[in-house]
DNA sequence: AAGCCGGGGTA
DNA sequence: TACCCAGGCTT
């Protein structure tokens, strides 16, 4: 069983807390005390590093400064904001999330942890990052960072991905934070995880830890935190349609949950075993668009990887051959320039981008 | 408990 | 390549 001392804790707070004071990077969010703000960061920043958020978060703050703004927004408006970021789950929560706050809260980011969890889209670890950095409550907030600062900090073993091992170093980092201190403690432990405890050869020499770390006492800090292996991604082909008509291409919008929900991209769909790129596309496009097809020439290959399958995309030049366009409130036709209009997953982009090039 | 859900930076 | 990133939701 772990064991840590009272003053253990308190020597580690003031080491972590003195050096944040010198060595803390001067974020955007870190320059505002508002809750929604600092709230909106921390949704961006799940999975997502530091500089990849920073222009996404300066972009969405100048157009949605409050929690009103967001809550009024077109939907299509927001997912355009985001478009690039990933995980657009993410962003159709934080829009739910903050119109319960605009309707039932009078506009006011909820300050307990029972109120703030309820939110969609708020997790243990985003709870505990706004209540402690927008409001001082002093709540653990354990992100990645946090699991390997703390498992090599306390040489604790256990496989981070299991959530027995989630319950068990939120109640250490609760127990760490220094009265008072919880909104810098907080940030110390994730700063430090992302200049100097990082996952591949930790700067130890320069960290504020080293003489009380004991993972560096036994020399296993490369071999921490401990954490289960990822499957590789699933190969997937998929068959994609550029339909012409005029000087005009046919969009369509994904399903509202899933994969890249509510984001538009060319028609076509998944290859199944057996079937070539083109029959996939002979039997969808009429089967979904009530028109027929005629394949032209084939345009352009896109392979994209995603955290858990990896696309092999074949696009080919369309046209319609019935009397009409099919036309549906999930269809658009847009010009190679209107493209750039509307929220598209990078794989399409790419296709996007190859059309503009045309011109 | 395991799977789903993006995209990009790093060694 | 493989890992990992200020994770959360669904089944």
């Amino acid at each position: 069983m772990l064991e840590v001392s009272y003053q253990e804790a308190v020597e580690v707070g003031r080491r972590l807390l003195r050096w944040y004071m010198e060595n803390k990077r001067d974020l955007p969010w870190r320059r505002t005390k508002d809750p929604y703000k600092i709230w909106v960061s921390e949704v961006m920043l799940q999975q997502t590093r530091v500089e990849t958020v920073i222009p996404y978060w300066n972009r969405f703050m100048e157009r949605y400064p409050t929690v009103e703004a967001l809550a009024t927004a077109p939907e299509e408006e927001v997912l355009k904001l985001w478009e690039g970021l990933g995980y657009y789950s993410r962003v159709r929560n934080l829009q739910t999330a903050v119109r319960e706050v605009h309707a039932n809260y009078g506009g006011r980011v909820p300050d307990t942890l029972e109120e703030i969890s309820s939110l969609s889209g708020v997790g243990p670890y985003t709870a505990g990052a706004v209540l402690s950095i927008a409001y001082n409550v002093p709540v653990p907030a354990v992100d990645g960072n946090v699991f390997r600062v703390l498992s090599r900090l306390f040489l604790i073993e256990d496989d981070v991905s299991k959530p027995a091992a989630r319950r068990k170093f939120e109640s250490l980092a609760e127990f760490l934070i220094p009265p008072g201190e919880a909104s810098n403690f907080n940030q110390s432990l994730m700063e430090l995880g992302a200049k100097v405890c990082i996952p591949k050869y930790p700067r130890c020499p320069e960290c504020p830890l080293q003489e009380v770390c004991r993972a560096h006492a036994e020399g296993m800090q490369e071999d921490l935190p401990v954490k289960g292996k990822k499957k590789p991604p699933k190969p997937i082909d998929i068959a994609t349609g550029i339909v012409w008509n005029g000087d005009k291409v046919m969009v369509v919008r994904r399903p509202l949950t899933g994969l890249l929900a509510g984001m538009w991209e060319f028609p076509g769909g998944e290859v199944a075993p057996g079937d070539t790129h083109q029959e996939t596309l002979q039997r969808i496009l009429p089967e979904k668009y009530a028109q027929p097809i005629e394949i032209q020439s084939h345009f352009a290959d896109v392979q994209h990887t995603f955290s858990h399958l990896h696309w092999n995309l074949k696009a080919f030049s369309c046209s319609i051959t019935g009397d009409s366009c099919p036309d549906a409130e999930a269809i658009r036709w847009l010009n190679v320039w209107q493209l750039s209009d509307v929220p598209m997953p990078v794989a399409h982009q790419k296709l996007a981008k190859a059309l503009q090039g045309l011109v």
